[in-house]
RNA sequence: GGGUGCUUAGCUCAGCGGUAGAGCGUCGCCCUUACAAGGCGAGGGUCGGGGGUUCGAAACCCUCAGCACCCACCA
């Protein structure tokens, strides 16, 4: 291996050799594990949200797939209608065409095509992560047997009533002339101008004001309204008004639904062009009068002189007239709710159309009962109110669009504009042509809308397997993999797609789409900004796995930005961030960092450094396998080399494999006791391992990645390396073989175990690893991958102690610990040089010191690169020394000028009062007689072992700073 | 106007009834033969403010303040 790790080479290797292998794929007959890949926009790559959900996809079907588990990770692409739209558009633009010349049928021609060539970039992309999901079963929305869902559910609701047309009012974009739902709608407060204008009785005997924000709706005004308590318009309500330019009269009307203290307290009211005065209408059977046409001009329903006007036009248009003619009462300033399309940035008009909708009533209802009574979890839980409040009040849901790329609607008019809804249009025809009595071959025209994209996408997890086709299923494996496990994805996605997908679902197989819903977080820029190109502060996950130079990561987000403007500014503060670009940290690295911050309920502020310093952890595994190597290069896993098992002892190697991976007899491996001759420092890596594994497994469990990640990170590098290397390195090079041997072993099974704990996070570079270590142990590597290994479980369910043998492997090694660490902190303190060999003489302690002091003589004076401790002997006086104190035990350097006194004494006395502060604490708790009564008894048992702890501690520094006086 | 979340070390965040923690950054000393992408050590916090519950509160309850996000029709 190199003597450092890099990512780049190994990654290039492994994943085309992991694709071909063939174990993404489902395999075995465990019990399935199924997770269904949000499918990415087809005209999307790979960003920070992707690729931080990716990761946390991959983790949980790696884990699983090595628990046994028969894992299918679904993966594939949305099409995106309106976006892809778009962006086909933008290069036909390029090109000098237009949409509208080139005709449906050639522009649904192009964007095929352009889908071919770009459309799986996001796929290369994912492969870069090391993602697993099954290749081989990448679907895309418009896939033939994605359509067929698309039909056959399309025309299911129709004919069980759940789907009909109708004139509404709708979200119109007038630009992109589509309609879009509620939830493409994002309104933002903007400063605009509110304006009062009067409006005169029909029979001269009075006015009235009324105050609005879009003056040019009143040409389509059908009443104006008041509160029906409102003293000051009471005898007013039932008479009629002249509308001001155009040759109406309206009445005047009692609603409820206004303010009395608002303005003037008078509305008008165009239910043509508002959502409130739409309810309104129908409340009163008021007439709509629509005034715009789909490109939000004034159309012929409007006085002839502002026909063809464009809404802002016509505006000014008004309002020049009303000022003419003394009707304008007022202009203000006002601020107001301004509704844009999220896609195309206009302004939407509540427009007047035909569209289909779904009737959300009774499956909405339906969607809410399979979360409140838990067969749909939420992770985390408070998500459920959000998902309670939308379904909650449902409203119809439209699902048609005026677009051209997506899932043609299959509804047929015949001449009379009846509607037919079929399968086909063959279907359409014989239908049609049974309502005709004359025999006539019926003349059918199919609907020119497609649905929108959440349609199709609230099928995914049942039509990827195969639904509604019964081969397919079978193929496929619908009855295996439905319900999935657990579905991965934003907050920002529960309306669009999870509620939907759970009332299809349940709607259509019977069954819910997946148990669990893991919403993540928002990755946000370090200061917690969105990412977004407009800001200039988005982070590509590819430039952090490759890194990028400066000149390019300024280049790449002041290119093609909307506002050129603002290209200096990003410039700077993008040079100010990263003066020398981004370093690569490779894949596993950035996988490594999306778990550590995948925290629940809180946005991620993505820190470069974490990256950094998470690179620099899988340089230390890296480096430590290279340790391991170094030290076994003569190691021969069979049994010749290891201690030979007498009849009732145990096989040294056996029970440490045994305990690192328990799959074929552990039990009886147990009785491996403290007389095994296998050393304490091994014994207790193995027991810190089984700690490890068990935290991995419970945090697994509740979707805690950051827990899993600290866990895997601290036994690797404070437990494994900082100490487990350590304390190998005088076994290794002692003179005990038996030990030396072990210890090889342990160093090998340890480490090969941790590989594979750690596999699921960081799949390229344990890899690597486990190739080079699994051999060492006779394991067959040939054609295997460590992805397929069996996932370390803990030797001790529950207790850890339960069903182990009594071993103190842990107490003793913090012991040694606490020792080392006293010497190590008076080396720094007293800036002795740390290869200075020094003395260490030893007083005070207990039988239990001495007996630890004899065990680990040798670790200690390695270690603490020290002579070999002496006690000192009975009327022997203590020279003059610097002391590391643990309880009773004093641990001498003598001071022979290497310490300076004053210091020591300040030192030690520093430590003192710290102490007597603490005992003071412990004092306090105790005396107080309520604390006694009411604190549970293993309490205040704790309370006053650390009393007495503190108190021992006290007595060997008062005894140690009497011998400095 | 409703709702949700957040506020803990300089920064990013764990902890969520029983001794205030981690990573990064900072400051010392070290190129000690796995790793300077490293080792060893140090400093740093009245856990947003105020009440309450409790033997005991960073944690539970109330309240205030600030920040963020979601939803909503005030013309």
């Amino acid at each position: 291996m190199d003597k450092s790790f890099e990512p780049k080479d190994i990654e290039a290797r492994w994943y085309p050799l992991w694709e071909a292998s063939g174990y993404f794929a489902p395999s075995g007959d465990g019990e399935p594990y199924t997770i269904m890949l949000p499918p990415p926009n087809v005209t999307g790559t790979l960003h920070m949200g992707h690729a931080f959900q990716h990761t946390l996809m991959d983790t949980l079907i790696r884990y699983q797939r090595m628990q046994g588990r028969r894992t299918l990770w679904q993966v594939g692409t949305d099409h995106a209608g309106i976006a892809t739209e778009m962006v086909v558009s933008r290069l036909l633009d390029r090109e000098g065409l237009s949409r509208g010349e080139l005709g449906r049928d050639k522009f649904i021609e192009r964007v095929w095509q352009w889908k071919e060539e770009s459309g799986n970039t996001i796929s290369r992309q994912m492969r870069r992560m090391g993602t697993s999901g099954d290749w081989s079963r990448e679907r895309f929305t418009m896939d033939e047997g994605l359509s067929k869902a698309v039909i056959e559910t399309f025309v299911r609701l129709y004919e069980q009533g759940l789907i009909y047309r109708g004139q509404k009012l709708v979200n119109w974009d007038p630009v992109l002339l589509t309609a879009i739902s509620d939830l493409e709608v994002v309104s933002e407060e903007e400063q605009g101008k509110m304006w009062s204008i009067r409006y005169s009785l029909a029979d001269g005997s009075g006015e009235l004001v009324v105050a609005t924000t879009r003056p040019e709706t009143m040409l389509g005004d059908v009443a104006v309204a008041v509160h029906p308590e409102d003293q000051r318009y009471l005898q007013l309500i039932g008479k009629m008004l002249t509308l001001p330019l155009c040759d109406r009269e309206i009445p005047i009307i009692a609603d409820t639904y206004v303010d009395k203290d608002f303005g003037t307290g008078c509305v008008k009211i165009t239910p043509a062009h508002d959502f409130n005065d739409y309810a309104i209408g129908q409340r009163h059977t008021l007439p709509m009068i629509n005034i715009f046409t789909p490109d939000a001009k004034i159309n012929d329903n409007a006085p002839d002189k502002y026909r063809g006007l464009d809404r802002y036009v016509a505006r000014k248009a008004v309002l020049a007239d009303l000022i003419a003619l003394d009707l304008l009462v007022e202009e203000k300033p006002h601020k107001l709710q301004v509704p844009r399309g999220d896609r195309s940035g206009q302004v939407i008009e509540p427009y007047l159309t035909w569209q289909w909708f779904v009737k959300m009533e009774r499956l909405a209802a339906r969607g809410l009962e399979l979360v409140e009574n838990g067969s749909v979890k939420f992770v985390p839980e408070n998500w459920i109110n959000t998902y309670r409040h939308w379904l909650g009040n449902p409203q119809d849901w439209c699902i048609s669009r005026q677009l051209w790329w997506g899932h043609r609607i299959p509804a047929w008019f015949d001449q009379t504009g009846k509607v037919y809804v079929a399968r086909s249009e063959e279907e359409a025809t014989a239908q049609a042509a049974a309502h005709r009595h004359d025999g006539a071959k019926p003349e059918l025209r199919r609907d020119a809308d497609v649905l929108e994209t959440w349609f199709s996408s609230a099928l995914w997890s049942h039509s990827t397997l195969g639904w509604p086709d019964a081969d397919a299923m079978q193929q496929y494996g619908y009855d295996r993999f439905l319900p999935t496990s657990v579905l991965v994805t934003g907050f920002d996605i529960i309306f669009f797609w999870v509620a939907r997908m759970i009332m299809m679902t349940d709607h259509f197989a019977g069954q819910v789409p997946f148990r669990d819903v893991y919403i993540t977080g928002l990755v946000r820029d370090k200061d917690g900004n969105k990412m977004s190109k407009s800001k200039g502060n988005v982070l590509d996950p590819l430039d952090l796995i490759d890194g990028i130079s400066i000149e390019d990561l300024v280049a790449k987000r002041t290119v093609g930005l909307m506002q050129p403007q603002m290209a200096e500014k990003i410039e700077k503060a993008t040079r100010r961030e990263f003066p020398d670009g981004i370093t690569a940290v490779g894949a596993d690295a950035l996988r490594f960092t999306f778990a550590s911050l995948a925290t629940h309920g809180r946005d991620i502020k993505f820190d470069l450094n974490r990256c950094e310093g998470y690179k620099n952890f899988c340089n230390k595994l890296w480096n430590a396998a290279r340790f391991v190597l170094m030290n076994t290069e003569s190691f021969d896993p069979g049994a010749a080399n290891l201690p030979t098992a007498q009849v009732g002892a145990v096989n040294v190697g056996a029970a440490s494999a045994a305990m690192l991976n328990p799959a074929p007899a552990p039990i009886a491996a147990y009785a491996a006791p403290t007389t095994a001759p296998i050393t304490e420092a091994e014994r207790w890596i193995i027991k810190r391992f089984d700690a490890t594994v068990q935290e991995v497994h419970a945090q697994f469990a509740a979707y805690r990645f950051d827990l899993v990640a600290q866990a895997m990170y601290e036994f690797v590098w404070n437990d494994f390396c900082d100490w487990f290397l350590e304390l190998a390195k005088p076994a290794l090079n002692g003179d005990d073989h038996a030990a030396a041997n072990s210890t090889r072993h342990t160093l090998l099974s340890v480490l090969e175990a941790t590989l594979r704990l750690l596999h699921p996070l960081i799949p390229f570079v344990t890899e690597e690893i486990w190739q080079n270590i699994a051999p060492r142990l006779g394991i067959d590597t040939n054609g295997k991958f460590i992805a397929t290994q069996p996932y370390p479980r803990s030797a001790h369910p529950g207790e850890i102690n339960a069903t182990a043998p009594a071993d103190n492997s842990v107490v003793e090694i913090e012991w040694l610990k606490s020792v080392l660490s006293g010497i190590r902190r008076i080396r720094s303190e007293m800036n002795i040089s740390p290869g200075k060999i020094i003395p260490l003489l030893l007083a005070g302690g207990n039988e239990g010191d001495r007996h630890r002091v004899e065990k680990f003589t040798a670790q200690i004076s390695f270690l603490a690169r020290s002579e070999t401790p002496r006690w000192i002997v009975s009327g022997e006086t203590e020279p003059a020394a610097a002391a590391a104190i643990v309880e009773q035990l004093r641990v001498l350097i003598p001071l022979a000028g290497l310490i300076d006194m004053d210091a020591e004494r300040k030192r030690l006395e520093k430590e003192r009062s710290r102490v007597a502060a603490e005992i003071e604490k412990c004092n306090t708790k105790l005396s107080r007689e309520s604390f006694a009564a009411s604190a549970p008894a293993a309490v205040v048992e704790q309370e006053r072992k650390r009393l007495a702890d503190f108190t021992e501690l006290l007595q060997s520094l008062g005894v140690q700073l009497a011998k400095l006086a």
